[in-house]
DNA sequence: GCCGTTTTCGGCCCGACTGTTTTCAGTCG
């Protein structure tokens, strides 16, 4: 698959157009068509093959042009040529906060700063004071820019993002002149990033509400306070902003700072072909200005002939097409799951005890967990050699006998070696409740050798799962190179459940492989690779991914019970 | 660069804050 490559291309363009001064509706022609190809669940390849590019929303005759061009050599002149006027460095200056494509281009042609090092001297050396347009704040600000984007590179993973947001969520609360807050933003779209936190407020003295907002105790920097938007950074280097508004635009403003932006824009869009005006403030007639509506968000949608659409889908996939024609998924709940599939005890590398694992998740009103630890090869996890499963199997049932109303299942994450053959005997196998198979090593195999090794796997008779399917690690670790369709295609033959592993670094299946993997009718298990009782609640990532993937309950298997389960394993 | 029941040209989402200016451009979301 080359659309990851091919919309890289775009994306990069549309800034480097934007950089050169090109009129603002060309760029995010660039970016619209990038983004549909992004999350384009075809091969463009094939797309391309079959001259069908033009049927992507946002490509037409010239893009299609430079998107052949794209996939069948591999690159494009024009991208080239492009880079040669204007180096690529640049694009890495637009990262960081305050600097735009203006600002960048004037950095580039009066100064001839290309790198963020250049741009670091510059900047204390005074020489961009010089420029019009700059002063001396504009260079303290770009210097804390980049010491803020080298800290943070960016991103936070979505479980620190939370807990942030709902410490902040709670202090706000607090507030008597607050009437009603929110997170928003990509936190409430529970993206597996988070860029920056959002909360949206709603309150008749806004002021008073933005100084209670800038005393919060773990703000460390105030970066804007004005009466209806403000920006703090917190210690831990998240950028929190907020945003009041009345009453009356609540609705509307909670859907506007709630995205994602290309939903938004898709939103606009439709609300000016029905002859409304949408914007944070409400719904308006589009001739008399009249507000229509604005107080619940819900109405919004409602009103534009749409089915409520959850934040977990906004992103622009056809959510709105669907919620048009009344079709949207009933989403899987957040407390809709009966149990954790994939958790680690102190028999390999977790650091509780079965029974301490299972007391919690019997806490959390579970009515199962299943004891997943790693098989005899993979020595550093500590691995269960096969003389020591039948102890741990009879472990299990003693606990089993003391616990009411609860199970512990007796799994194993079971690693798929390199030549594809599973580190258990079929003899072992068979005495598990269920197996996850799984990589755990030699991660740089050839795209065709590791999908040869996983689909090998998968055709054990006594594989049920199979485990973080693409490997990657947020921001440390990319997936291992795989065909994650053939992968798919195998799944569905095999009835292999596939994992959305629920640990915040892993999020894996990712929510695009989900929604692909459920247009083929695939079936899912959720787990949490929890190595501590204390992680068993990034369930809530795992399923948060489950319901991005557009997934409904039937869809996973945790969400039945114990006795549909054991009917569905075959294993009674 | 895309698009079309306002169609082959002229639109394309838009408001708030900052820092630079002295009425506004640039950036952000």
């Amino acid at each position: 698959m080359k659309n990851q490559l091919v919309s890289e291309i775009l994306y990069k363009i549309a800034d480097l157009l934007d950089i050169k001064g090109e009129i603002f509706f060309k760029t995010r022609a660039y970016r619209m068509a990038a983004q549909n190809i992004e999350v384009l669940d075809e091969d463009i390849e094939v797309v391309t093959k079959e001259d069908r590019l033009q049927s992507i929303p946002g490509v037409g005759e010239a893009l299609a042009k430079k998107i052949k061009e794209i996939v069948e050599t591999g690159r494009l002149e024009y991208f080239e040529k492009l880079k040669k006027e204007m180096p690529e460095g640049l694009l890495a200056l637009l990262e960081i906060l305050g600097l735009g494509p203006k600002k960048v281009s004037a950095l580039y042609n009066k100064l001839g700063i290309t790198d963020i090092e250049k741009l670091r001297k510059a900047c204390l050396n005074g020489k961009l004071r010089e420029l019009d347009g700059f002063g001396e704040i504009t260079e303290r600000n770009i210097l804390r820019g980049i010491q803020l984007l080298e800290k943070t590179s960016g991103r936070m993973l979505l479980n620190v993002a939370y807990d942030d947001g709902n410490d902040y969520l709670n202090y706000l609360k607090k507030c008597k002149k607050i009437n009603n807050v929110s997170l928003a933003g990509s936190i409430r779209r529970m993206k597996e990033t988070i860029g920056d936190l959002d909360i949206l407020a709603s309150s008749k003295n806004p002021d008073d509400v933005m100084d209670y907002f800038v005393k919060y105790k773990d703000v460390e920097n105030v970066l804007m306070k004005g009466p209806t938007k403000s920006s703090v950074i917190l210690n831990d280097n998240l950028q929190v902003d907020i945003r009041v508004v009345s009453g009356e635009s609540y609705g509307a403003a909670l859907q506007y700072f709630t995205g994602s932006k290309e939903h938004n824009v898709a939103m606009r869009s439709l609300a000016i072909k029905k002859g409304y005006k949408l914007n944070e403030y409400g719904l308006f007639d589009k001739e008399t200005e009249k507000y229509i509506s604005g107080k619940d968000e819900k109405e919004i949608y409602k009103k534009l002939g749409l089915d409520y659409i959850e934040p977990e889908l906004r992103e622009n996939r056809g959510e709105i097409e669907v919620a048009k024609n009344k079709k949207l998924p009933k989403l899987v709940g957040y407390d809709d799951i009966f149990g954790d599939f994939h958790v680690h005890s102190i028999w390999s590398d977790g650091s509780d005890s079965i029974e301490t694992v299972a007391g919690y998740a019997k806490k959390m009103g579970y009515a199962f967990v299943g004891i997943t630890d790693h098989s005899q090869s993979l020595k550093i996890a500590n691995g269960v050699s096969e003389e020591k499963i039948e102890k741990k199997i009879n472990e299990i049932k003693k606990i089993n006998k003391k616990i009411s109303n609860f199970r512990i299942l007796c799994g194993t994450e079971c690693d798929i070696k390199s030549d594809g053959k599973l580190d258990y005997s079929n003899k072992v196998l068979k005495k598990f409740d269920f197996v996850y198979i799984g990589i755990h090593t030699g991660f740089k195999m050839s795209k065709n050798d590791m999908t040869r090794r996983i689909i090998s796997g998968m055709e054990n008779e006594y594989a049920d799962f199979l485990a973080h399917p693409t490997g990657r690690l947020i921001g440390r670790r990319d997936p291992y190179e795989v065909d994650v369709e053939k992968i798919i295609d195998k799944a569905k033959e095999t009835g292999t459940f596939l994992e959305i592993n629920s640990f915040p670094d892993r999020l894996d299946l990712d929510d695009l492989h989900v929604k692909f993997a459920k247009e083929k009718d695939l079936k899912f298990v959720l787990g949490t690779d929890s190595h501590s009782f204390m992680h068993l609640p990034f369930m809530r990532f795992g399923i948060a991914t489950a319901r991005r993937g557009w997934l409904e309950k039937k869809d996973i298997l945790n969400t039945y019970s114990l006795k549909e389960i054991e009917k569905i394993l075959g294993r009674e």
